[in-house]
DNA sequence: CTCAATTAGACAGCCTAGGTGACCAATAGT
DNA sequence: ACTATTGGTCACCTAGGCTGTCTAATTGAG
């Protein structure tokens, strides 16, 4: 049914799925094969400055605990690092690795290539104006990344 | 950084979130506070023909487990019935009641406003290219609908 | 300067909504 | 008829949210 307003929020969704299930699964073919969106996400705000767990849950918009969670993954991966803070002995100040850096370039990479090859298919300008459309339409509100968490897996039926 | 495939894989979700939020938080405003999203897909779902949990589970690409779950949500909540299926006793063959009904047509109509106000700032044309764009990104590909229980609630830093 | 309020983080425990494997009953196909 | 497949259920696991409570450190008001 075009022009529903529900098939218009399934096609939203159904495109941010594309895309991130894709660069995912790239991920994966190249040997980092753990990293789910959120982890992208959370380095992409550490580096942006959120570099303690209380302000990445408010860049995330998750709970501190929940923030401190995935950083405990990222750190049990080697993604990033947490020292102490020597202006607040309170701080574990996160730093993301090499390695963090490694996979969120190879990342970026992927979803670029992705957006390319798309440009492609629907022409330069029109995917200009798609994005400011859309833009339009999510305004100024931050997006939640929670509920991310099992966005890669496979599908399949067992019993 | 407009340009980029990461922003553009937010804005995509981004999008969803924004229609989809507000489409939960005016049914709860209208009464019914415990839908989610997941219920909204899964019962229009039921209403196109996935008449059993089985197939439920296909239709949304999640094990049959998982979508039988969901029905006992569904069911307790008097969204939707169980009866036997008189061709095949192993089935329980599911039906949307009137309950169910209304609030998947007040769903849709939620949307389909939302769509309509975003169609009179972006134009009719231009929505239209912006659904078929959209529409070729995604392909025929089923849109998987999982992971978005908490979709709807609150924020709120606690601790 | 002291003391209350705030903040960062850790720990325990809960919830939701996915997942798997094992199993039984019923159906379908050879 | 016998085997394979299918629908449903049970038990249990996992991820990633949540809250509440606690300690330690910092901040800010008097």
């Amino acid at each position: 049914m075009p022009g529903s307003g529900a098939e218009l929020a399934r096609l939203l969704l159904g495109g941010f799925r594309t895309l991130t299930d894709a660069v995912i699964v790239e991920l994966a073919r190249r040997g980092y094969e753990d990293v789910r969106p959120v982890h992208e996400f959370a380095m992409r705000a550490i580096t942006a400055g959120a570099d303690s767990a209380s302000e990445l849950g408010r860049h995330l918009s998750i709970s501190k605990q929940s923030a401190a969670k995935t950083i405990a993954v990222l750190q049990e991966r080697g993604y990033v690092t947490r020292d102490k803070d020597p202006h607040d002995a309170r701080r574990k100040r996160l730093q993301v690795t090499a390695l963090g850096f490694t996979v969120l370039r190879q990342g970026e990479a992927i979803f670029d290539e992705l957006r390319d090859q798309w440009e492609q298919q629907i022409g330069t300008a029109e995917l200009e104006v798609f994005e400011r459309h859309l833009t339009a339409l999510v305004g100024t509100r931050p997006t939640r990344f929670d509920t991310l968490g099992q966005l890669t897996r496979d599908l399949g039926e067992t019993g």
